[in-house]
RNA sequence: GCCGGAGUGGCGAAAUUGGUAUACGCACCAGACUCAAAAUCUGGCGAGGUCAAACUCAUGUCGGUUCGAGUCCGACCUCCGGCACCA
């Protein structure tokens, strides 16, 4: 240790050390109680960002302090390597994708070790590897296997710009996820997983785990998922055996429907129409609401105009036995429910809409339950009466005009219904999902070959697991037009049939890049398995994870693909639970303020408020980084980039340094063994009883916060230890045995408390103070003495009329009644309460007294 | 429009869950050291008021519950996120 603190030795020197003795490897053999910290693996874009760096920084100082608890951490990382930018590389710039992602991974492995993140490196992965993705070709095969790997013709989500094929998820709100484009509909064959046969549990286990994740995510997933309780109905078509099937979740309302409106999709168009008079301009219509619907979907927060047509073609209500209009319009959705609905304008917002735009009857089927007070029912129902309706009434009511069902109150109704048309063969009650298959197929070279291969004879047949991987070929030509670039290579695509042996071709689209991300913290428990994706055991043994942190950008996508994903290997018999994630952290991001502006927006090249980690670890050390990014808000929050703020962490770092290297020699050349046990020492004085206090205090609070992340109080109180040490004036030269040991505890407790945010300095701190025999990683976390920690002393603030009007200094011991005589003893309080009566004396032990008086 | 979250000093934020509001840090001011500056150290720092004190007012606004409210309840305002024809 030299006087001065240089963050650029110290880090350097500690990072080899660690490396040397492999000093964060986690062992599957090692008998204490495991803990599992994740971070959200990185696309290897080259370079890490501010938001890259909190993200470690959080899940480092919770990897740190489970290790100090004596805790078998798992810590590891690994690289999302398959994607878009590497392929865009390729087109744009002619540069190979393999050797351009992996220069990426080694500058982005250096920025992390220079960082100081204590990870097991003996467990990296990456994706792109054929030893990573072969297992992502052997899920994909066990799902085909299962029928959960299907493939379709199907209108799909097209990027023009990118010329590729999204996801719902990254197409949602009709624009790219990426880059913005308006996303059209073009039908592809493409593969799908079939995440629909899992809705129910993704919604149902929730109850699993919503004690750790945050609201605001499960909201999201619910959502995604779309749960509604309702009814299918069977609406017949007049003189036809069709019947046109609607979902509902108001069956209550059907006396009210006034028309059947269909998708410009739905399937039964067609034939409804033969013998139409109207034939012609309905398929008219629905032509061109298909091409509307499929180009510019929406300009966002505009709602389309309702656009529609009647068909000419009558359906007979199944209830009422009424003859109504079935119409085709633009705001009835294929992909939901069934593609059809029954219009009751009188109770939806949309319907009444449409009806008014088209002059269809509005009729009132529910009616507001009256209340007691006579004025509201007075009101509600003239209201109502008077029925110059403004808007759908879409409450739940009471049945009116519903036949035998009238009277009834909609609770009721909508199950009572819904079983009269199970009884009698015309509907049922049903749950729909708004969540539809997950399309995997990507028409892109950089991502893992879907192992399918194409025969004359034999049709799609699965590539045998024992010819897995499907390896990419090293190269091909990208052409940016859409078509997949594998199809260009005719080695790749060329093949035999495994089945008959004939010539046969292979599947040319790759999968989705989050099939990768779905399952990559399983392979940690196991990454260099050659003959399964992990072992079971090992996997049972680390995962669930204990704790996921990440950005609230995956909220969605990889949060509900990963869920599934375990539910499937759940079923496949490799894990045992339901749910990959016990406890979820989304951090809030690290924004700057934007040049000439006042506004803080999250770091980004194009707005050039942009950060370089390695230009502050240069300037600051990584400790000092990290420190800063843990203590200026809360890890939920934004982070606004501060210099100064970093300037105020090197500060403190400086200072719990320079405090340490006037004591160590004290503390490491000791003649006397009573120095290191309070055994020695017959008397504290009041002075190291009070430093001993704030140390203990300083334990107990830290790691009563800790595993809720609240790492900026943490940090806090660590200022205040150092602050309480500063205080503390004595000699090391001349301080006496008891001076020492205090000074010992709390510098010691400080250090090791610091480690977990700034672990360089904390280990060299560790080293100095005689600890050179072993790294911080085998020491352990400080025991807080509640004795030790309680006050001798404390100061009871007294109210009067509940103002803070004086202050009493007690000890703690001390009983109620003393309090309420000293409280009334107070000169100050004498004073006040003189001349009233004290109407109520309140005496909260050890805490305050409130004097009220009239 | 619907759903979720949040409003506390100049700024980032604390507050043992109903009990001394503003911990810790940043910025700022003053002092020490220095020829000087930086660094470092010491002190100050919600607003009003005063030589100083007393005192008064302050946790988005207005009400309520309570001996006592940043915290609980009701209404409203603002900001930030998410979703959006889902029948």
């Amino acid at each position: 240790m030299d006087e001065k603190y240089f963050p650029e030795e110290i880090e350097k020197k500690w990072q080899q050390r660690w490396r040397e003795a492999r000093a964060f490897e986690a062992r599957d053999d090692d008998p204490r109680p495991k803990f599992y910290a994740l971070e959200m693996l990185p696309y290897p874009s080259g370079f890490l960002h501010m938001g890259h760096v909190r993200n470690y920084a959080i899940g480092d100082a919770l990897a740190w302090y489970k290790r100090l608890q004596g805790f078998n951490v798992m810590h590891p990382i690994g690289w999302d390597s398959f994607g878009q930018p590497a392929e865009q590389a390729a087109i744009k710039r002619g540069i190979n994708p393999r050797e351009w992602t992996e220069k990426n991974i080694v500058h982005m492995r250096g920025q992390m070790q220079r960082l100081g993140i204590s990870y097991d490196w003996s467990r990296e992965i990456a994706a792109h590897r054929p030893e990573y993705y072969k297992w992502d070709q052997w899920f994909f095969l066990q799902m085909y296997e299962r029928g959960l790997a299907y493939k379709k013709m199907s209108p799909v989500n097209w990027c023009p710009r990118e010329g590729t094929v999204l996801s719902n998820e990254q197409s949602s709100g009709g624009v790219c996820w990426r880059c913005g484009a308006t996303v059209e509909k073009r039908d592809l064959e493409q593969w799908f997983l079939r995440i629909t046969d899992y809705a129910e549990q993704l919604v149902a286990d929730i109850k699993q785990i919503e004690s750790g994740w945050p609201e605001k995510v499960l909201k999201r997933q619910r959502d995604w998922v779309g749960r509604s309780e309702g009814a299918f109905i069977d609406f017949a078509v007049k003189d036809s055996k069709d019947k046109i099937r609607v979902f509902t979740t108001r069956i209550d309302t059907i006396y009210g429907a006034t028309a059947i409106v269909l998708s410009a999709e739905h399937p039964l168009l067609n034939k409804l129409l033969e013998g139409s008079a109207l034939k012609e301009d309905v398929a008219r219509f629905a032509e061109k609401t298909k091409t509307e619907n499929a180009g510019s979907r929406r300009a966002m927060d505009q709602e389309e105009e309702k656009l529609g047509i009647n068909t000419g073609v009558l359906a007979i209500n199944p209830f009422s036995g009424e003859t109504i209009p079935v119409w085709v319009a633009n705001y009835v959705l294929m992909e939901y429910g069934t593609g059809a609905v029954m219009s009751v304008p009188a109770h939806d917002e949309r319907d009444y809409e449409f009806a008014q735009k088209y002059s269809l009857p509005i009729r009132r089927v529910i009616e507001r339950v009256s209340h007691e007070q006579e004025s509201i029912a007075h009101d509600s129902l003239s209201e109502d009466q008077s029925l110059a309706m403004q808007h759908a009434f879409t409450d739940y009511g009471i049945l009116v005009n519903s036949g035998e069902w009238s009277g009834k109150l909609s609770e009721v109704a909508i199950k009572d219904m819904a079983a009269h048309a199970k009884t009698k063969g015309f509907g049922e009650a049903a749950v729909t999902y708004r969540i539809r298959d997950w399309g995997v197929s990507r028409q892109r070279f950089w991502g893992a070959p879907v192992p399918m291969i194409y025969c004359d004879n034999c049709g799609t047949v699965p590539v045998p697991y024992d010819q897995l991987p499907v390896v990419l070929p090293e190269n091909a030509a990208f052409t940016g037009t859409g078509e997949s670039p594998l199809a260009g290579v005719p080695e790749f695509v060329n093949t035999t049939c495994p089945k008959c042996d004939r010539p046969a071709r292979r599947e040319t689209d790759t999968m989705d890049t989050f099939v990768d991300s779905s399952w990559y913290f399983f392979r940690y428990c196991d990454p260099r398995n050659e003959s399964a994706p992990f072992n079971s055991e090992l996997a049972n043994q680390w995962t669930p994870v204990d704790q996921y942190i990440g950005g609230d950008s995956h909220a969605v996508m990889h949060l509900i693909y990963t869920r599934f994903w375990t539910k499937v290997m759940r079923d496949m018999g490799l894990v045992s639970f339901d749910e990959p994630v016990k406890r979820l952290l989304t951090q809030g991001m690290v924004t700057n303020r934007v040049e000439g502006t006042d506004e803080w927006k999250a770091m980004s090249k194009s707005l050039g408020n942009g950060v370089d980690p390695d230009e502050m670890i240069a300037a600051f050390g990584a400790d000092a980084a990290r420190l800063f990014v843990l203590f200026a808000a809360p890890v939920e929050n934004e982070l606004r980039w501060s210099e100064s703020g970093i300037e105020g962490a090197v500060r403190f770092l400086r200072r719990v340094y320079t405090m340490a290297w006037r004591w160590h020699e004290r503390l490491t050349n000791t003649g006397s063994p009573d120095q290191t046990s309070e055994k020695g020492i017959s008397e504290f004085s009041s002075a190291t009883r009070a430093l001993r206090r704030k140390t203990h205090q300083t334990i107990a609070r830290i790691t009563d916060d800790f595993d809720d992340l609240h790492f900026n109080t943490n940090v806090a109180a660590l200022m205040e230890l150092l602050n309480e040490l500063s205080d503390f004036k004595s000699d090391p030269a001349t301080a006496a045995d008891e001076e020492v040991f205090a000074v010992r505890e709390a510098i010691e407790a400080l250090v090791v408390m610091l480690t977990p945010f700034a672990p360089h300095a904390a280990e060299e701190m560790w080293e100095t103070l005689g600890h050179g025999g072993g790294l911080l990683n085998s020491a352990h976390w400080p025991q807080a003495d509640p004795e030790l920690a309680r006050s001798e002393e404390l100061e009871i603030p007294i109210q009067v009329n509940g103002k803070l009007r004086s202050r009493l200094i007690t000890s703690p011991e001390v009983s109620e009644a003393e309090l309420r005589a000293a409280a009334l003893a107070d000169e100050k309080i004498r004073s006040l309460i003189e001349g009233h009566e004290v109407v109520k004396l309140i005496v909260v032990p050890q805490r305050l007294v409130n004097i009220v008086i009239r």
